[in-house]
DNA sequence: GTCTATACTCTGATAGAC
DNA sequence: GTCTATCAGAGTATAGAC
C-alpha cells in the first residue's frame, strides 16, 4: 500500500468503502463482520479492501471515525442548544444503531495498548469528552448555575465511563434505557433541573 | 467431551486448568491469550484442555467466574463492613492485575448475544450488583444516611456502568484512578460523608 | 495506482487413535 | 483422559495483471 489515497478515485474509493462499511454495519449489526464480508458488500476482494487500510482494525476504527463524523453533523450545535442535551441526543441516537455500537464497544475494549489502531482514535476522543464536559460544566459553575459539589475533571472521566459502561450494559439488556439513566445521575448532581430535562 | 468433571480426577484436573490459566493472565498481562498459551502453560494440548470446556470462550467465562469467587473469598463483609468501602477495595485490587481486568472488559464487549458463553454470567453478575447496590442504598436512605434523590434501581445500573466504563478507560490510560473516581461520586451524591471516605 | 489471485500462518475446533 | 491429525476460517503478505 504505498501513496494510499493520493489520486481522486482512490481517495472516493476509500470514501466508498467506509460508507457502505458503516451502513452494513448499521443495518445488519454486528455479528462479527469480517474483511470478507464488508469486501463483498463493496464489491471488492478482501486484499482489494484492504489496499486502502493497514489492517482489520484500522478498517474499523476509520468506519468508527467517519460515523462520528456524520454524527457531529446531525447533532451539531446552535447558538443556544444545551450541549448536555445534545450529548443526550447522541446517545439516544445509538439505541437505534446496535451495530455500531457494538463495533465501538469492542474496538474500545481491544485498544489499550499503545500499539493497536484504535488506540489513538480513543485518546483522542476521551481528551475531546473531557475538553467539552469540562467546558460546560465550569462555564454552568461560574453561572452560578450548577453546583460546586464536583469538580469539573472528574466529572468528565465519569460521565466518558458511564457512557461507555452503560453501552455495553445495554448491548446485553436493551431494556436498560442508556439516555435517561445519565439524565437522572445528572438531575441527582443538580445539573438538570426537572423543567430543563426533556425525557425521550 | 462426555461426562465432564463426573470423576475426581477430572474435577481437579478442571480446577488446576482454571487455577493455572487465572494465574497465567494475572501475572502476564492478557495479550492475546491463546488456547495454546494456556494449555502449555498446564502441560496439555489444546485438544486436551478442551475437553473439559465446550470452548475457548467458556473456559475464559469460567476463569472470571473463578476469579469472582476467590475475590469474595479475599474481600468478605464483616458484621460492620460498609460494603461500598467493600466495592472499593474490589476496584483498587482490580488495577494491580490488568489481565484480568482485559479478560473481563473483552469478554463483556462481546457477550451481547444471548447464545455468548458469556451472556448468562455476565447477566447473573449484573443481577447481583443490582441487588447488591439497591440493598445497601434502601437501607442507608431507610437509616436516614443517605439522601433522597435518587432512586435505588438508577444507582445500581450507573455504579455498575460506571465500574465497566472505568475499566475499559483506565486500560487504555493507566493514570486514571478508578477507586477514587467512584469514591467522588458517591460523595458528591451524598452517599460517603468526608470521615467515613478513605482514600486509597 | 488499483486490484485479483494465491498462498501462508494462526486460530479454535473436531474425529478418532491410544 | 489425552493425544495426534486434520479441518475450516480468519487476517494478511506477496506477485503480478491491468
Amino acid at each position: 500500500m504505498v501513496q494510499r489515497g493520493s489520486y481522486a478515485k482512490g481517495i472516493a474509493k476509500r470514501e466508498e468503502i467506509l460508507a457502505t462499511a458503516l451502513e452494513v454495519i448499521a443495518r445488519e449489526g454486528y455479528r462479527g463482520a469480517s474483511v470478507k464480508e464488508l469486501s463483498d458488500a463493496v464489491g471488492l476482494s478482501p486484499a482489494g479492501v484492504l489496499h486502502y487500510f493497514d489492517s482489520k482494525d484500522e478498517l474499523f476504527t476509520e468506519i468508527l471515525r467517519k460515523r462520528d463524523d456524520l454524527d457531529a453533523e446531525t447533532f451539531h450545535a446552535e447558538s443556544d442548544t444545551d450541549l448536555f442535551q445534545l450529548f443526550l441526543q447522541v446517545i439516544r441516537h445509538n439505541a437505534e444503531v446496535p451495530g455500531l455500537v457494538e463495533l465501538y464497544t469492542r474496538l474500545n475494549a481491544e485498544a489499550s495498548s499503545p500499539g493497536h489502531p484504535a488506540h489513538r482514535f480513543f485518546a483522542e476522543r476521551r481528551a475531546y469528552m473531557h475538553t467539552l464536559f469540562s467546558g460546560i460544566f465550569e462555564e454552568g459553575k461560574r453561572a452560578g448555575r450548577y453546583p460546586e459539589s464536583l469538580d469539573s475533571y472528574s466529572l468528565g472521566i465519569i460521565l466518558t465511563a458511564l457512557a461507555d459502561g452503560l453501552q455495553t450494559l445495554w448491548l446485553q439488556d436493551p431494556t436498560i434505557d442508556m439516555a435517561a439513566e445519565i439524565e437522572r445521575l445528572l438531575t441527582s448532581l443538580g445539573i438538570f433541573s426537572h423543567e430543563r430535562s426533556t425525557s425521550a
